[in-house]
DNA sequence: TATGAGCGT
């Protein structure tokens, strides 16, 4: 399995847009949007776990640099969780 | 209620 950073991403999106965006390429494990504790408001950036690294690369090549809601997303292999 | 760089309860 392979997490993917999304970010940049329009305070209006959701994980379960993310998540069928992405369904697009391959299979999605899980889908997450980063929100404020204090808000409950988008941060901006989220999470994708692919089923394969294959998908994850595809997804990658696909999606990084594309504009929605007018901003431009990045999409890249996400660090480790600390 | 709030926000624009960032790698997650």
């Amino acid at each position: 399995m392979t997490t993917l950073y999304i970010g940049n991403l329009p305070f209006s999106a959701t994980s379960d847009l993310l998540r069928h965006i992405f369904e697009q390429v391959g299979t999605v494990r899980s889908a997450k949007i980063i929100t404020e504790v204090e808000t409950g408001r988008s941060k901006g950036f989220g999470f994708i776990e692919m089923a394969t690294s294959t998908e994850a690369t595809e997804a990658i090549s696909r999606f990084n640099g594309d504009t929605y809601d007018g901003r431009v997303v990045t999409v890249s292999d996400s660090r480790d969780r600390k």
